[in-house]
RNA sequence: GCGCUCGUGGCCCAACUGGCAGAGGCACACGGUUCAGGACCGUGACGGUGAGGGUUCGAAUCCCUCCGAGCGUACCA
């Protein structure tokens, strides 16, 4: 703890009560001038006396936080003060600047706190945002505080059912590749004359089939644990909640769906056009998965086993099929009995093919998702008695199911070749079935080819690379009716509702055809109602023949509803499903713009300033969107998905939300264990010698994510109390590169609290408050400093790079410190400088300089170019590799000069022989090879 | 297993993208100031860049192999 004698400390030091004080007093001075307001081009928020209206604009944001019980911990603001410092020496860089903060407050945990004390979730949430409000605003986090909102504000969320609505109300038309309002589908429908035989609710199927927001009865991850069902991307690999960690089942459930599935290409091909880091990019094409191949059929007696292939070249090496175990042919094709000349090991010792079937179907059941891949390389698998015919070649090959081959990915059967693919080689080998290599291997390659080679033992196709080979088997195949060229997607769609309470009730209601009906615009927002229960109905975690029973549900007299939707009153029944958290985050990017306009979304002159395109093939779209990479896939698909339909239906001109994209790293910290096991305070154990020590007992150090658990937390708050809150901003942005994940030390906070103490001492008499700033200009060489930092300065605060420009800063402090009188010159831009990293502190000097208001908008130093330049460079001359000698020379000197100086610098060295080659590198050094 | 990223003084990190390894901070030592501690002012020590090889006049930076760490992914046909 710092203690401060009283006596002994100066009035006027820079001490965490100082700051604490200035601080409180700026952050009211900025609440009160509205000073972080940016000014829209139209509407309520448009204000043309601004003064960066009309200006050049950037829209910079953060990934909004959850609001939780716990509060912030000192990693959670990290990217928040990145954002700022970059705004704010933006805005003073002659932008205008929209840097907006909101909250993500649908959700579990207030759901599942309100299950066990009652609160209403609302009463939580509210509580939760209001002490986050507080901690931010603490940190003078620059926000327009008149754009924030909640996701769980009804006018907000009046806005999410409202694009629930425009996704419902559209198709995609493939003809296009874009979604097209419904109306113009059910116009084409109107025209067939088969339109005319159906009924009225057989149309409404129909229409709703096409829906790009639809319910399907279909396989779905159900969660008994959790009571709900899961999308695809909540489930982790080895099939459980991400949330909670509970068992997810496989289950036919009719739910809500959304047809992602349809922007698969667009998905994948836009990602070229933002700037977002690599393995984002790779992360988003993995998930989506597109493969490019072809669909072949394969006669199998009277049906047909259709199967994907990324290889349709190596046709011709198709030496057996299998099928997933769920595949619905397999009962079909299987003959009663084993045909003659059935191995033994196809049988898995079973007398027929049908109780094989069901045996190893049993099998695969039983396996957890882990067993199956710790047993990944032994391939397994069961003749199903059927042969099928290769339709290049007419060959008769047996039929397999092995759970190798996945139902939900392409057809959930395959053509194996052996000869080109490892997994099928390894099943070829367990299972003796033949192998026919079709691309020309290597001599020395053992097991499957999968490299590109001339094609062999393929007939007409032999000679031809495998591109070549690719394209005109696919030709073939599309002339012969056999097959056509084919991409699929490991995207699924969308599962959209969830059986919980706390979140967006759907703007649906259902009539006595039990087909949905989409409420009107004039009846939103569907208010999520009061209930007694908040929880959904949870089971045994593991069992899996449940069913999901929503918590609205249970609300009769809300579930049942008399509305007048055009034919008079009648009653309807509401859905009771919700919508999943990601879908308040899937467009909030927008409401920003625009947070209170009541007629539209966004209006479209504000979306265009802030978010259109720039130039022809922009995509538009936040300027900057820091957050963490473990967005990576889940609310940064889905919020391309979203963008891009409203794109497509002209509510935005943007068709990318986020342009570019930035993850910032992690605080994280160290945890001590005593030998129980037990985590002891991390703030109370001392290091001695390189051990650790708790009291007198030893204690082990583990390296890891902040928590309660971990007894290891350390808040802002506490930060602001022992040093201000812009000792700890400081030192946040001077620990490493925003993007580089680091271990917290709180003891070495106080370096920048030193660097802080420093300057204020510079402008601040410790003693009497007063100015010691002089006007006598700076002295030729601190000016030199000056502008090489100014310049070094504003380039890395361009590129994110704070920590080096925080060092930068604290050079010219350190430069400054000794000199006898503080010049203003060099002042002023020291404080405009350190304004983006310590704003109450630089708008408190800013005023000791005789200015009035807010620095907020003073222009960002320019460096002057003449005073960059050296009054002379100094060489090292280097003889073979090894520093000899120096000269030095006037900058001007040109290169002939500087090789003759350099020479004669390291004639000693040289002694007489005769130089191979010299080269004289500009500004930097001379190398001499003898 | 595969993919990506990264290894620089005791610690956190710089190094103009091939040009004298060191900007900044923590910790440490010494001196000044101080009743003392802290703070402050000044001075200083510390590594040749994970290991090995290659390209080059020159490598922390580019290439190859290996070691280690982190992240992602896992039979996707």
């Amino acid at each position: 703890m710092v203690k401060m004698s009283e006596t002994e400390t100066p009035p006027f030091r820079y001490t965490a009560a100082l700051a604490g004080e200035i601080e409180l007093r700026w952050q009211a001075y900025w609440a009160e001038n509205g000073t972080f307001q940016a000014p829209n081009p139209v509407g309520e928020l448009a204000d043309p006396a601004h003064p960066r209206a009309g200006a050049p604009k950037l829209h910079v944001q953060d990934m909004f936080p959850y609001p939780s019980g716990a509060g912030l911990h000192v990693g959670h603001p990290l990217g928040y003060i990145g954002t700022d410092c970059y705004t704010r020496f933006q805005r003073m860089a002659g932008f205008n600047v929209l840097h907006p903060m909101g909250f993500d407050a649908f959700g579990l945990p207030a759901e599942q706190y309100a299950v066990q004390t009652g609160t209403h979730p609302a009463v939580t949430t509210a509580a939760n945002v209001e002490r986050y409000k507080h901690q931010l605003r603490r940190l003078g986090l620059a926000y327009d505080e008149r754009r924030s909102f909640s996701t769980t504000d009804p006018e907000y969320y009046r806005w999410t059912q409202w694009i629930f609505l425009q996704v419902f109300n559209s198709w995609f038309d493939p003809s296009v590749q874009k979604a097209r309002p419904i109306s113009e589908l059910i116009e084409k429908f109107e025209a067939t004359p088969e339109w005319a035989d159906l009924t009225p609710a057989q149309r409404r199927e129909q229409i709703d089939g096409h829906r790009l927001a639809y319910m399907s009865e279909a396989p779905v991850n159900w969660c008994p644990g959790l009571g709900t069902v899961l999308a695809n991307e909540e489930v982790t690999p080895d099939g459980r909640s991400e949330r909670g960690n509970f068992p997810v089942f496989k289950r036919s459930l009719k739910q809500w769906m959304m047809r992602i599935t349809t922007y698969g290409d667009r998905l994948v091909e836009d990602l070229d056009s933002l700037d977002w880091p690599e393995p984002v990019k790779l992360m988003q094409r993995n998930w989506i998965g597109r493969s490019r191949g072809a669909h072949v059929d394969f006669p199998a007696g009277s049906d047909k086993i259709t199967v994907f292939t990324t290889r349709p070249d190596t046709l011709f090496g198709a030496t057996y099929m299998v099928l997933a175990p769920e595949h619905e042919l397999v009962d079909s094709i299987a003959p009663g009995a084993w045909p003659n000349g059935t191995k033994d090991v196809w049988t898995g010792g079973y007398e027929s093919p049908a109780e094989a079937i069901t045996a190893y179907r049993a099998q695969a059941a039983a396996k957890t998702e882990e067993e199956r891949t710790a047993d990944g390389k032994v391939k397994t698998g069961v003749f199903t008695g059927a042969f099928a015919e290769n339709p290049v070649n007419g060959a008769r090959i047996p039929v397999f199911i092995a759970d190798y081959v996945l139902a939900g990915y392409g057809t959930g059967a395959i053509m194996a070749v052996p000869g080109q693919d490892e997994r099928d080689w390894a099943f070829a080998e367990v299972f003796q079935l033949p192998i026919i290599r079709t691309v020309e291997a290597p001599e020395d390659c053992e097991g499957a080819f999968t490299g590109d080679g001339p094609a062999i033992n393929s007939e007409w196709l032999d000679g031809k690379e495998v591109v070549e080979a690719k394209a005109a088997m696919i030709a073939w195949l599309e002339e012969n009716g056999k097959g056509s060229g084919a991409t699929t997607y490991r995207l699924r769609d969308w599962l959209f509702s969830r059986q919980r309470y706390w979140g967006e009730p759907f703007p649906i209601v259902y009539d006595e055809t039990g087909l949905p009906i989409a409420l009107p615009d004039s009846m939103l927002p569907v208010e999520l109602p009061d209930v007694d229960d908040f929880s959904p109905r949870t089971f045994d975690p593991e069992d899996a023949d449940t069913e999901p029973e929503t918590p609205l549900s249970r609300k009769k007299d809300w579930v049942q509803v008399e509305l007048d939707l055009g034919d008079g009153p009648k009653m309807y029944t509401r859905e009771t499903n919700t919508m999943p958290q990601w879908a308040g985050s899937c467009w909030y990017e927008l409401r920003y713009l625009d947070p209170h306009n009541a007629e539209k979304l966004v209006d479209p002159a504000n979306e265009a300033y802030w978010m259109g395109p720039r130039q022809p093939g922009d995509s538009g779209g936040v300027d900057l969107y820091v957050g963490g990479v473990e967005h990576a896939v889940l609310h940064l698909l889905y919020s391309r998905f979203w963008h891009k339909v409203l794109f497509d239906l002209g509510h935005v001109s943007s068709f990318e939300p986020f342009k570019k994209l930035f993850n910032q790293g992690y605080i994280q910290a160290y945890a001590y264990q005593d030998d129980r096991g037990f985590y002891v305070p991390a703030e109370e154990v001392v290091e001695r010698d390189g051990e650790y020590f708790h009291g007198s007992q030893k204690v082990t150090r583990s390296y890891g994510k902040m928590g309660k658990s971990l007894k290891n937390v350390v808040t802002p708050d506490e930060m602001c109390d022992q040093y201000g809150a812009d000792t700890f901003r400081v030192y946040e942005m001077a620990m490493g590169p925003l993007d580089v994940s680091r271990p917290w030390e709180t003891r070495a906070v106080v370096g920048s609290q030193r660097f802080l103490q420093r300057t204020w001492r510079l402008v601040v008499d410790e003693e009497t408050g007063a100015s010691r700033v002089s006007d006598a200009p700076l002295d030729v060489k601190s000016r030199k400093v000056l502008h090489k930092v100014i310049a070094g300065v504003r380039e890395d605060m361009a590129e994110l790079r704070f920590n080096t420009a925080i060092a930068k800063l604290i050079e010219l402090t350190n430069t400054l410190t000794p000199l006898p009188t503080v010049s203003r010159e060099a002042i002023e831009p020291l404080v405009l400088m350190l304004a983006p990293f310590a704003p109450h502190m630089a708008e408190e000097l800013w005023g000791k300089l005789g200015n009035s208001g807010t620095l907020a908008y003073a222009d960002f130093p320019v460096a002057d170019p003449a005073q960059l330049v050296a009054d002379s460079i100094t060489y090292p001359v280097q003889v073979n590799g090894k520093v000899r000698g120096r000269v030095e020379v006037s900058p001007e000197t040109d290169e002939a000069e500087v090789r003759a100086a350099a020479l004669e610098a390291v004639a000693e060295v040289i002694a007489g022989r005769e130089p191979k080659k010299v080269i004289v590198v500009k500004g930097r050094l001379v190398s001499v090879v003898i």
